[in-house]
RNA sequence: GGCGCCAUCGUAUAAUGGUGAAUACAGUGGGUUUUCGCCCCACAAAUCCGGGUUCAAUUCCUGGUGGCGUCACCA
C-alpha cells in the first residue's frame, strides 16, 4: 500500500468532438486511480471551447464511455462554456498588469509570416508585432495574446518523464482568447485547473510542449503550477497513432465487439503501467498498488490479442453480475429471447470457457434459443448417417425416460446408451450433437443437451432421423 | 526543419554495474479429451548501432540511427 500524504485532485478534461476514445479512457482511468489511491478526488471537465466542433452528442458518448467502463467520477462535469465570466475576469487581471495584450495582426499577415518562417526552415512564431502596440486601430476585434517572457528557461519535474526543461526563446506568445471572446485551450485550462484545485494534471504526452507555456501563465496570474504527468500514447498494432483506420478506436466499439468493461479496464491499466510481472488486477488491487511513476515512458500499441484473453478470463472468473448484464445485452442485440431458452446464468456457466468475447458466445448458442431449418452440410454429411440412425433411436428412447434433465443424469443416460449398443461414446455423440444445434461444434454433449431442453432436444433428434431417412430413401 | 519525448523477445511488461536477461499474450510442437474450447507439458524468441567510464555496461555518460509528438483564433 502506498500512502501519500496530500490528496491528490486529478481531473479528466476529454473535448466533445467524438466518442470516448482507447486513449482517452485509459488517461481517464489513471487520473481516477492516482486520485482514490489518496483519498483525493477525480473530475470530470468538458473542455468546449471551440462551439465549432463541440457537439452535445460527443458529450453524452463520453459519459456514456465512462458509464460503461465504470469510471465514476467524484465532481463534475464541469463544461468550460459555462465558465466563461471566470476566463474574462482572468483575462481582465492580465491585461491589467500588462502579462497580456490584444493582438490587431490579420490571419493574412500571421499566415504569411508563417509562410515565410517555414520558407526560411525556421520554426513558424508570432513576432511581436502587437505586443507593444498602444493604439487601438478601428474596426478589428483583437485577439489577446499572452505576453511571454522572453528570456530564461521554464522546468519541471515531470511524474512519469523526470524533468523537462525549455528555453522561453522557444515559446511565443499565445493567442489566450479569440476574436470572438472565448478563451483558447492552453488558457482555459489553466484557469479551470486552478479554480479546481487540481494538483496533478494526468494527460497525455502530446501535451507536453503545452506545458511550459501553461506554466507560465498559471504564474502569470499569480498561482502555483500543479504537478504533471505526462502518459505515453497508446499506438495502434502497427505502431502508427490510433486512427479510424484501426477500426475499434471508441471505447464502445469494444463493447459491441463482446468485451467486458473489467476486462478492458485491467488490459487499459497495464498497458503502460505495471505491477511486477502481475497481470490480473480487481478494482481495488488496481487503486491499492496505481502509482503514477510506475507508468511507463514508452508509447505502446494495442494488442487485441492480449485484450481477449483477459476477456475471457473475466468472462470465466470475473464479476458474474457484470458479465451477465453484457450477456443480456448482447443477446438483446442478437434478437434473442433469454426465456425462449436456458437461464443466461447456465448459459454463461457453459459458453465461457469456449469463447474469447460475448458476440461470439452468444452467436455460438443460437441454437439454444432458436430452431433452425438446416443442418451444416459438411456436418450433417459426415455424421447424420444411416449408421448414426440406430444410435439416435436408442438414445431418444433413453433420454425419454430421464426424470433430471440436468448434466449428471444426460451423462448417465447417453453413457447407458452407448454401451447397450456397444458402441463408443463418440460415435454416438458426434451425431447427437449435429442433431441438437445443426452444426459439429457444441459445449460437451451433455451439457448441449441440458442447454436445448428435453422438448426440443427430443424434437430435435426425431427431425434429424427423418433427415437421415431421407437421405437413405434418396439414395445417398 | 526547430523544439521535445522515447528505445529489452512479434506484443505488453520484469530484472540487474557481474544472471542461463524473467513473466504473460501471441506463435510452434506434443499430451488430455465425445467436437470446439478449456487444461497440462515443452520449444522458440529480445537488451537499436558506435564510442566512453569501469575489472565488468542491457543498466551510467556521449554521439548516431530510428520512432513518435508538437510547432493554430484545435484540444
Amino acid at each position: 500500500m502506498h500512502s501519500k500524504s496530500v490528496p491528490i485532485r486529478t481531473r479528466f478534461a476529454p473535448s466533445p468532438t467524438g466518442f470516448l476514445h482507447i486513449g482517452g479512457a485509459r488517461t481517464a482511468l489513471f487520473c481516477q486511480l492516482a486520485a482514490r489511491a489518496t483519498g483525493g478526488e477525480f473530475v470530470l471537465r468538458i473542455e468546449d471551447t471551440d462551439r465549432e466542433r463541440s457537439t452535445q452528442a460527443s458529450v453524452q458518448a463520453i459519459l456514456d464511455g465512462m458509464a460503461w467502463l465504470g469510471l465514476d467520477y467524484d465532481e463534475g462535469p464541469y463544461y468550460q462554456s459555462e465558465r466563461r465570466e471566470r476566463y474574462q475576469e482572468a483575462v481582465g487581471r492580465l491585461l491589467e498588469a500588462g502579462l497580456a495584450y490584444r493582438c490587431y495582426c490579420s490571419r493574412e499577415r500571421l499566415e504569411g509570416l508563417r509562410e515565410a518562417a517555414m520558407a526560411a526552415g525556421e520554426k513558424p512564431r508570432y513576432d511581436g508585432y502587437c505586443r507593444d502596440r498602444s493604439d487601438r486601430p478601428e474596426g478589428i476585434e483583437p485577439v489577446i495574446r499572452f505576453r511571454n517572457p522572453l528570456s530564461g528557461s521554464v522546468a519541471f519535474e515531470d511524474r512519469v518523464r523526470g524533468r523537462i526543461e525549455v528555453e522561453n526563446a522557444e515559446l511565443d506568445d499565445l493567442v489566450i482568447v479569440r476574436a470572438d471572446g472565448t478563451p483558447t485551450y492552453n488558457f482555459a485550462v489553466v484557469v479551470d485547473d486552478i479554480d479546481m484545485r487540481i494538483n496533478l494534471v494526468i494527460r497525455g504526452d502530446d501535451h507536453i510542449n503545452n506545458t511550459p507555456r501553461q506554466i507560465n501563465i498559471y504564474r502569470a496570474l499569480g498561482a502555483e503550477p500543479p504537478e504533471f504527468a505526462h502518459v505515453p500514447m497508446i499506438l495502434g498494432d502497427d505502431g502508427q497513432r490510433l486512427s479510424k483506420r484501426h477500426g475499434a478506436v471508441g471505447v464502445m466499439a469494444w463493447r459491441e465487439l463482446g468485451y467486458l468493461p473489467d476486462a478492458m479496464i485491467n488490459y487499459l491499466a497495464r498497458l503502460g503501467w505495471s505491477y511486477g510481472d502481475q497481470e490480473v488486477f480487481s478494482r481495488q488491487e488496481l487503486i491499492d498498488l496505481f502509482r503514477i511513476e510506475d507508468v511507463n515512458r514508452k508509447a505502446s500499441r494495442f494488442d487485441t490479442e492480449k485484450l481477449k484473453w483477459l476477456n475471457q478470463h473475466y468472462l470465466r472468473e470475473g464479476d458474474r453480475d457484470q458479465a451477465l448484464a453484457e450477456l443480456l445485452w448482447h443477446m438483446e442485440q442478437a434478437g434473442f429471447n433469454p426465456a425462449s431458452g436456458p437461464e443466461p446464468s447456465r448459459l454463461l456457466g457453459v459458453q465461457a470457457e469456449r469463447f474469447d468475447t460475448l458476440t461470439e458466445l452468444v452467436e455460438q448458442s443460437r441454437s439454444f434459443y432458436q430452431d433452425f431449418d438446416d443442418f451444416e452440410p459438411g456436418a450433417a454429411k459426415k455424421h447424420l448417417r444411416p449408421v448414426a440412425a440406430a444410435a439416435l433411436t436408442g438414445l431418444a428412447e433413453r433420454l425419454a425416460e430421464v426424470d433430471e434433465w440436468e448434466p449428471d443424469a444426460l451423462q448417465r443416460a447417453i453413457q447407458e446408451t452407448a454401451d447397450a449398443l456397444g458402441i463408443g461414446f463418440g460415435k454416438i455423440g458426434m451425431p447427437l450433437r449435429v442433431a441438437l444445434t445443426g452444426h459439429g461444434q457444441s459445449p460437451a454433449i451433455n451439457q448441449t443437451l441440458w442447454l436445448v431442453g428435453r422438448e426440443r432436444s427430443l424434437a430435435r433428434i426425431e427431425h434429424a432421423l427423418d433427415w437421415i431417412a431421407a437421405r437413405t430413401a434418396a439414395g445417398a
